[in-house]
DNA sequence: TCCATATATGAATAGGTATTCAAGCGTTAA
DNA sequence: TTAACGCTTGAATACCTATTCATATATGGA
């Protein structure tokens, strides 16, 4: 059976049409898809979640989920890098706190979406 | 070197103090990592972005994006699983659409971010 | 009944990734 | 300079997962 293509090739052609219009910009979608992926790890979130309250360096990340610095290093290296978290280095440690754009909102979005669904 | 424990146990207590005070709860919070991790996927961002305009049958959704019914059909079963999507059997078909949740206003607050930053 | 179609599913494979370990860098204080 | 500390980094391993392929189920029509 070929399972590449429908047999009746389109069969709500106004629809995907339609869909296909207000598709979002390829690049807005993998930066979308992006930004989900790194909150869709566990430990980056609570990484997330964790920054909400206050800039925490990385010592103080690892003791609030229980890992190792090296650990958490590379996840806010992901962070960083996707632009994600910012850092601000005082002596020998570094400062970590979420980036000054609506990711905040994002998050309260979804903390909104998870607990509505709980219930 | 012992990367276990950082040697000052915890250096901004009352930072921690109040991030822990403030976490939400774990079974929360691994909802959300869930439904991020779900959106993080290209293929399945995609399709949850499609059916944003009209329900869709599998076919439709192969179709936008061009990919086979079989690979379709794996992404909802797990979109469907974590209740992102909810399905209607129509004859020969199964029609998909976004769960009737905050799903959608969770979309939205993303796509705003991703196209805030893209700026 | 028999066949074609739309979808679902299980197993396998290939690609991706989080954590660990070891080592390195940069800063501070002696 | 030396040592200690906080952090970073690269490689390796072990785990996870998206897609493919083959097959199965279910519905509708001849």
């Amino acid at each position: 059976m070929n399972q590449e293509i429908c047999q009746v090739n389109l069969i709500h052609e106004e629809c995907v049409a339609a869909a296909q219009q207000q598709m979002p910009q390829l690049a807005t979608i993998e930066q979308l898809a992006t930004v989900y992926k790194l909150l869709g790890e566990p430990s980056r979130l609570k990484i997330m979640l964790s920054l909400r309250t206050c800039e925490m360096c990385v010592c103080d990340l690892a003791a609030m989920l229980d890992s190792t610095p090296s650990a958490i290093s590379h996840q806010l290296k992901l962070l960083r890098i996707s632009g994600l978290v910012q850092s601000r280095k005082k002596g020998k440690m570094v400062y970590y706190s979420l980036a000054k754009n609506s990711v905040q909102q994002m998050l309260l979005e979804g903390l909104n979406y998870a607990v509505e669904k709980k219930a």
